[in-house]
RNA sequence: GUGGAUGUAGCUCAGUUGGUUAGAGCACUGGAUUGUGGUUCCAGGUGUCGUGGGUUCGAGUCCCAUCUUCCACCCCA
């Protein structure tokens, strides 16, 4: 048989051990604060069934959605004129029943409508796993991808929101990434809809208008026009797009913009009150109310987000927003949520691009003992146990090869310490410990060992 | 789903109008140095030229298909 040649799918990625160690330093930080606002963990099965999928990310994504094959005689029951009709779309609703997930909401809508009487509302709950979509890969665009979302449902409180946004900001204050919280309203966007006599067209309107940055002011006029909008309500659309001013008068400007619509009062409303308590929560990041912020997703009613980072572009890390009625399609109404996910992907590329990752990220074990041969051997497994007991990440080379190539190993794996291990040292009852940064080396008492390291280890 | 680029050693890339046995640097392995790494010097294998067809006396080079990666739409993390 011929050898094959090792592949992976398309869009998917292997994540070697210094990758590995980066990402986990992502999901721990994230994981971290998501657990000290009181949100609870929740993980939900890769596949769900295909009708729960189906239908809830619009057509697109319909079409996005990996089928998972019926096991057995995935045919049985399919008559002859239905398989030659070619119709893949209603083939495929025959032959697969069940779908990977393509995000981690639905799934989550699904399991609170699922065990409702179970569940303490409000529930807060966060959940880090895998997505799939069967989408074109781009760079930092994948067929399979993490995504950690942060979810609270069962309460229209804005306190939600502004816990989202100081949690937002301590994510990224502690990865030390430097992001723009963007934040806007729908109940504003519908507003300014109805007063420019589109509310008809507002799904058109804000799918343009989110492109605003992408291709410009002139960009998105015509984008309005292909999409329908006449002329007046263009016309009066452009002094939204282009105002700028401080908050409070972004806030006067819509005040009197605003007035003739219900909808568009009460979203402005909620707006000032979010943006109220951010200001006593001392948020370190960069924090804008953005007119212009639409995000494409259906489901969105109310406050929504979305965080780019400053030094580097790569669209969005992190998005969000509140959505009224989630549940109701699985036959649960009136129970509004908002929640936010981290692109854990991106969030790496960002880092990775901007230098932020220490060599500490990508560090496993501490100290490495050197030996030359079996007689050693019952020298350093003592040793090498005290030390795992005082919590230092201990290895221990396992073949007595040269000292050359042992030394290269920890230079390779990046130990920072080495203990040699040889007849000299034990016959003088001491170890020689090397720093492999500095070159130092110093022989003290095979005894004082774990204490030492201890000491200067709890200095770094 | 639409349109466009790309692919040569583990990595970054050379490779002439189609011509005989496909190259460099880095990395890797061994040695100089039988107990002191990162520097240096020497030696060494780097390969179905993405895959499958086709044109040709002859294809890494030209043509077609397919896959991969990337880019612009679409959509999105």
């Amino acid at each position: 048989m011929a050898t094959q040649r090792p592949s992976i799918p398309k869009g998917t990625r292997d994540f070697p051990p210094q990758e590995m160690m980066r990402r986990n330093h992502i999901f721990r930080t994230i994981e971290g604060v998501f657990v000290r606002y009181g949100y609870q963990p929740l993980e939900t099965p890769a596949m769900e069934n295909l009708s729960t999928l189906l239908g809830k990310y619009g057509e697109e994504g319909d079409r996005l959605l990996f089928r998972i094959l019926n096991s057995g005689d995935f045919l049985r029951g399919i008559d002859r004129e239905e398989l030659l009709s070619m119709d893949a779309r209603q083939l495929s609703l025959k032959i697969a029943e069940k779908g990977l997930r393509y995000d981690l909401t639905v799934p989550f809508a699904r399991f609170v409508v699922q065990h409702r009487n179970e569940i303490t509302f409000p529930f807060k709950r966060y959940q880090i796993q895998p997505v799939w979509r069967a989408d074109r890969p781009q760079k930092g665009r994948y067929r399979e991808f993490y995504q950690c979302d942060v979810d609270v449902i069962g309460s229209s409180s804005l306190l939600n929101e502004a816990e989202l946004t100081m949690i937002i900001d301590e994510v990224f204050t502690r990865l030390d990434v430097p992001v723009t919280i963007r934040l806007n309203n729908r109940k504003v966007l519908a507003g300014i809809a109805e007063v420019i006599g589109a509310g008809e067209k507002m799904r058109e309107m804000t799918v343009a208008i989110d492109k605003l940055a992408k291709i410009g002011k002139e960009g998105v006029v015509a984008e309005l026009q292909e999409r329908g909008l006449d002329g007046e309500s263009i016309d009066e659309l452009l002094p939204v797009l282009e105002y700028e001013g401080s908050e409070s008068e972004k806030l006067r400007f819509l005040h009197n913009l605003l007035d003739a619509s219900e909808t568009g009062r009460r979203g402005l409303e909620e707006m000032r009150q979010l943006l109220d308590h951010l200001r006593q929560s001392g948020l370190r990041q960069e924090v804008v109310f953005d007119l212009t912020l639409a995000r494409g997703l259906d489901y969105y009613t109310g406050t929504i987000f979305e965080v780019t980072a400053k030094e580097w572009e790569i669209g969005s890390i992190c998005g969000g927003g509140r959505y009224d009625d989630l549940t109701g399609i699985f036959g649960m109404s009136g129970v509004s949520g908002v929640g936010v996910s981290f692109g854990a992907d991106r969030i790496y590329d960002v880092m990775l691009n901007t230098g932020k990752f220490s060599e500490e990220t990508a560090r496993t074990t501490t100290v490495l003992f050197i030996h030359f041969g079996a007689g050693e051997i019952s020298h350093v497994l003592p040793l090498a146990a005290a030390l795992r007991r005082a919590g230092i990440a201990t290895e221990v080379y396992p073949d007595p090869a040269k000292l050359k190539k042992q030394m290269n190993y920890a230079n390779q794996k990046g130990i920072p310490y080495v203990v040699l291990m040889g007849e000299d040292e034990i016959a003088s009852g001491k170890v020689s410990l090397r720093n492999m940064q500095s070159g130092e080396q110093i022989s003290l008492p095979a005894g004082e060992l774990a204490e030492y390291l201890k000491k200067i280890l709890a200095k770094e």
